[in-house]
DNA sequence: CTGATAATGATTGAATAG
DNA sequence: CTATTCAATCATTATCAG
């Protein structure tokens, strides 16, 4: 997967390149009992062709060198249609097509084509698909009809279909009530679980991202990260506040343990403060999911003008109008008839940082609101990275790509596993100022290497620096989520957004040190 | 230029009603 | 069973003041 192109994108080379993506995508369809190896170096003769941790392109740097036509060709293909499909569509749509129409002018010829037959690409799928059909999953048949028409993902192959005549378009990966993991501290939870062999270690790697992502994204990622399933957990159960994500990772799950103290998981616990003023009307106990934008001082002007003249018990209109706006923004009450969105130390608390983490160092308060919305709940995360400890008792080597304010790395360091070497790779020059500002403060002895792009990030400097530190024991990431959240109302692209695509750049970069160390070893 | 402020719905799945 | 309602959601953009 990983070409070298010297020079400007000629012909040949991208369809070399489209053939390549072509046939690992359709790798799966031939070797229908084994699990999905999309990865091209961590197959037997990975090591013979040479192709890992010497190259500096990625995905993103050849693309660049193509065409207008040539991208969508390529966007078509990593979406998992054949060659001769796109470059079809193209065809019939016109260069200036979209390439979600030209997905959907697709969709429809093989319709056409095969009127009686339904589903998607196998990198669409969940590995549960590649074995047996679930009761759930029959039902859904009979609405497929409908939603179909407003399908735009790719289908499933012909000779594939046989095996698993099920629609995938509908939710497919459901997401387990109550959302707790493998299981919560102190609780009965699932001790064991089968990995595909390529998705074991070393070395043990961690990703995170939103839960509630547009259908089929953690299909996808799912099948990138070695059809590990994902892990959803809702960080309520850690914290006073949710936070509902899911982790793919290849960590062991028994004999997890928390971080202590175990923080309090009621608004009234953790902000003392607002007991006093809290009305009995209002029946929340838990905040809803920190986000990187408050409430505005008109909007909390508004709701105590609506609270105006009323006695301990407003109207019902009125009850509704305000609980819908604190559950929206987040708001707590801090007087009578007060409302008032948190404060970032408050965030931070609630996010399991040290207090003033954010603070100071030329961050604005708004900077400070962003950073730490974006950023993981450290408790959830602590409790999953737990399992290192017994087995790193001298420390880990870290490879921490969009580290933001460092809550891998702050999970790590309350769990008390020593940080050897930590390459951290951040865009935000903000975050990365807090990052080794929390580095100084809690008196790290190990070497803090900062990085600014993933996309930069090579093979081939992945080595060096493996050569000079040791391998990398973890790799932890949450790629940005941008495309993916429910909040963004503009540019909510899906996985192939321009932020969130950057998963692939974690997967390219996962990949790479899968290779390194298996050459090492 | 930075920083603060305020306004801006849609996509989901779950719960409920019919 | 379908149809409707409810509820949550790691945000973006425009604007203004300094």
């Amino acid at each position: 997967m990983y070409h070298c192109f010297s020079g400007e994108g000629n012909t040949e080379i991208i369809l070399e390149t489209l053939l390549t993506y072509s046939a690992l995508e359709n790798s799966p369809i031939e070797q229908e009992d084994f699990p999905v190896e999309f990865s091209a170096c961590s197959g037997e003769d990975a090591l013979e062709n040479d192709h890992c941790g010497t190259d500096d392109s990625n995905d993103q740097d050849y693309k660049d060198t193509f065409s207008e036509k040539d991208k969508k060709l390529l966007t078509l293909v990593e979406m998992g249609f054949s060659v001769e499909e796109a470059a079809a569509a193209i065809d019939r749509c016109g260069l200036d097509a979209q390439v979600l129409e030209l997905a959907d002018s697709i969709h429809a010829a093989q319709m056409a084509e095969e009127p009686d037959e339904t589903g998607l690409n196998p990198r669409f799928m969940t590995s549960d698909e590649f074995g047996h059909c679930s009761e759930r999953k029959r039902r859904r048949v009979v609405t497929e009809q409908r939603k179909l028409k407003r399908s735009c993902l790719p289908r499933r192959r012909r000779d594939y279909v046989r095996k698993c005549p099920v629609d995938v378009d509908d939710a497919p990966m459901a997401i387990p009530k109550p959302m707790i993991g493998f299981g919560l501290p102190f609780e009965k939870c699932t001790t064991r679980r089968i990995l595909p062999d390529s998705a074991i270690g070393p070395p043990y790697f961690y990703y995170e991202n939103v839960a509630l992502a547009p259908k089929g994204v953690w299909d996808t990622i799912s099948r990138f990260l070695y059809d590990i399933e994902p892990e959803f957990v809702d960080s309520k159960y850690f914290c006073a506040s949710a936070r509902k994500r899911a982790y793919i990772h290849n960590l062991p799950i028994d004999n997890r343990f928390p971080l202590l103290p175990i923080p309090p998981k009621t608004i009234q616990e953790a902000l003392p403060m607002t007991k006093k003023w809290w009305p009995k009307w209002d029946k929340r106990t838990q905040l809803n999911c920190l986000q990187t934008c408050i409430a505005s001082a008109k909007l909390t002007e508004r709701i105590r003008k609506a609270l105006e003249g009323c006695d301990d018990l407003p109207p019902p209109q009125v009850q509704e109008y305000v609980l819908g706006e604190c559950r929206k923004w987040n708001l707590v009450w801090v007087g009578h008839h007060k409302v008032a969105p948190l404060e970032p130390d408050e965030l931070e608390m609630l996010l399991g940082f040290p207090s003033n983490h954010t603070r100071g160092g030329g961050i604005s308060r708004t900077e400070r609101y962003r950073s730490l919305g974006n950023s993981f709940q450290v408790n959830t995360v602590a409790f999953h990275l737990s399992v290192l400890k017994k087995m790193f008792p001298n420390g880990i080597n870290l490879l921490s790509l969009f580290s933001g304010i460092g809550g891998a790395e702050v999970a790590l360091h309350r769990l008390g596993i020593p940080l050897k070497t930590v390459v951290s790779v951040e865009k935000s020059k903000i975050n990365r100022n807090i990052m080794r500002s929390w580095w100084e403060q809690t008196n790290q002895k190990g070497n803090l290497i900062d990085l600014d792009d993933v996309q930069q990030l090579s093979g081939d400097k992945l080595e060096k620096l493996m050569k000079l530190y040791g391998g990398f024991d973890l790799v932890v990431g949450g790629s940005p989520c941008n495309n993916l959240t429910g909040s963004n109302r503009y540019t909510r692209d899906g996985l192939e957004g321009q932020h969130s695509s950057l998963f692939y750049d974690y997967f390219r970069i996962l990949d790479l040190v899968k290779c390194i160390m298996a050459r090492n070893s």
